[in-house]
DNA sequence: TATTTTCAAACAAACGTTTGCGCACATTTT
DNA sequence: AAAATGTGCGCAAACGTTTGTTTGAAAATA
């Protein structure tokens, strides 16, 4: 019965007119007569006929897909960003070819050749923790491929990215905090390499500037986001000559580190404000009393949507000036509501 | 510079041989003399060769894709499960084209169509909690594309799956719970309509026969595993005559939720054993004492090692009949050491 | 020397589709 | 009546690669 997928030269076969006709009639080409037309895309139905994409992309050069290398689905920033870049693709016809590096660089790097082997159309990114070169994306530029980085973002000039506002999440953080009464602010920012730290650093000087209140540079440490590390960190602020009321930490499994921590110190009364919002924390005893949502969901759209954009942009005429978007995504304070 | 792909034909044109012996010695093809083949290769590499995949899968009409449609990555069964997929199908050659349904038939169905104009090599499926009719994976049978169901299989025969031995784990759950001394075990099942909450139930029932127990069934109740469900069903626990003083419940999630309830009553002294082993009960300040694990990672792996032989079988000959794969993944019951 | 075998490389078809060009016919404009 | 324009369709090339068949020459056999 239904062997091989039907085609066009079967259907030209049968209608006796040439391939090129029911091609062009298939596409409502201007120059196919009403009559030859309604006759094509009758049999075609008839026959189930359905364009073979993988000719299509081969006489167009086009894959429609495009990749997805990020760090680790099970982290939920990551596996609800994949949703918004996969609901962009799907309604622009794009689909998704995805892969974890596991936060291995050279895996990343290796997945980034599939990718190209694979001739995707375009690649999406958010690059591991331990990624220090940046090599394997330029080939991507040299073969005129669009890449759009997001949330993790390499720290090159040049690039296309979608990050959120990290600075600004953690003056709206800080800010809450001190509107909340407290003068003593503790946080535990990630390492020293990453972007994310300088901004977050950023914001927490900016909220304490614009309240007229003196930022005391030991009151910020750095941590490896481990929960050794965090415990570590966080006795170093207990035995701080001001002990924080209130600690603002890197993200949410940091700030659980935290609070069990203080905990098991049977210390009570400091109030913990972490970022990206996690689904858990609504199952957890013990939550932070808020935290800032990055918008996953729409970060990863907003990237897909670049992406795309850039693929179908029309051919940059050499000499003329690259743009780079830049985007960034606002964050939002989320006020716990659970006691 | 680097504008478009070298391609065989330039290779051929500037060695001034045919392109079919730049094919052939580039594949090793025993008929080509060891001089020639040497030229060709050193050519190949200096001018970055590398083959456009869409030209070869156009021609022989193997994509080299295998399509993944999962409810939800969010959950951390299927992201666990999407790595272990992935990694085999790189290993083996393959890139993974993702799609989630979002427990949601219609879009399944749509995601099912659009990975057959894909024209993907092969499926692997979970099908949504909320698909009921399973049309859309018979055109994937004529067409002679296997699908590989895992996890949430369709009760539909002649089908090929992986999936987890829960009876062997409620089996196992409540035998550790009978050994630890607890006489009366209740059970927070799932829905009725799921082929999972059956097994369940028939592990139940072994343990308490091979112990010589006599079964109550109204110590298992069906719960749709929200929280708010959970908690109605959890006091029907409570308030029966034989109040149980260990439960089984149908995951992790409902687990937490029914702890919560019982701490909120300041209840204490009740063991729970749940199902999945999420990540996140290790940041639980309150954990069910046991767990069973049911290696999404190794399924995942199990069932996209199915689907690529089963894409590279020799070609089933007609007349021959066909084998199905139904195999079953044991699950084994993690105890916390969390006190 | 005449014939067969072997080796190395070339030829050409094929995969399914799109698309520039051209041809034949009909209709309209000079 | 001739020329220009328009309409509907076919021809053939092209995309990059693989692969069955053929060719040509050298080497081995008779």
């Amino acid at each position: 019965m239904s062997d091989k997928p039907t085609t066009i030269k079967e259907i030209a076969k049968i209608l006796k007119i040439s391939v090129s006709t029911v091609s062009r009639a298939l596409n409502d080409h201007s120059s196919i007569g009403l009559t030859t037309k309604m006759r094509v895309k009758k049999l075609a139905t008839e026959l189930n006929y359905e364009p073979n994409q993988k000719a299509i992309q081969f006489l167009q050069g086009k894959s429609h897909i495009i990749g997805v290398i990020l760090p680790e689905l099970s982290e939920s920033f990551f596996s609800t960003a994949i949703s918004g870049i996969e609901d962009v693709a799907y309604k622009r016809n794009y689909t998704v070819l995805l892969a974890q590096s596991h936060d291995d660089a050279d895996r990343e790097k290796l997945l980034v050749e599939k990718m190209k082997t694979q001739r995707v159309d375009g690649l999406l990114v958010s690059v591991s923790k331990t990624t220090s070169t940046y090599e394997h994306f330029e080939i991507f530029k040299k073969l005129n491929i669009p890449v759009v980085f997001f949330d993790r973002i390499p720290p090159i000039k040049d690039i296309h990215y979608v990050a959120s506002n990290l600075e600004n999440g953690t003056y709206e953080a800080v800010n809450f905090l001190l509107k909340k009464g407290h003068r003593t602010i503790g946080m535990i920012n990630g390492p020293t390499t990453l972007v994310a730290s300088h901004e977050r650093k950023e914001g927490y000087i900016k909220a304490m500037i614009s309240n007229r209140l003196k930022f005391d540079p030991s009151l910020i440490v750095s941590c490896d986001l481990s929960e050794s590390g965090t415990i570590e960190v966080m006795n170093t602020m207990l035995n701080h000559r001001r002990k924080p009321t209130a600690i603002v930490t890197f993200n949410d499994y940091v700030a659980l580190f935290a609070m069990r921590h203080t905990r098991s110190l049977e210390l009570e009364g400091i109030d913990f404000v972490s970022y990206a919002n996690l689904p858990i924390i609504n199952y957890m005893d013990y939550t932070p009393i808020a935290s800032v949502e990055q918008f996953p969901y729409k970060q990863g759209k907003k990237a897909a949507d670049i992406l795309i954009d850039l693929i179908n942009r029309p051919k940059n005429e050499t000499g003329t000036e690259q743009a780079y978007f830049n985007v960034v995504v606002e964050s939002e304070l989320i006020i716990s509501n659970i006691k």
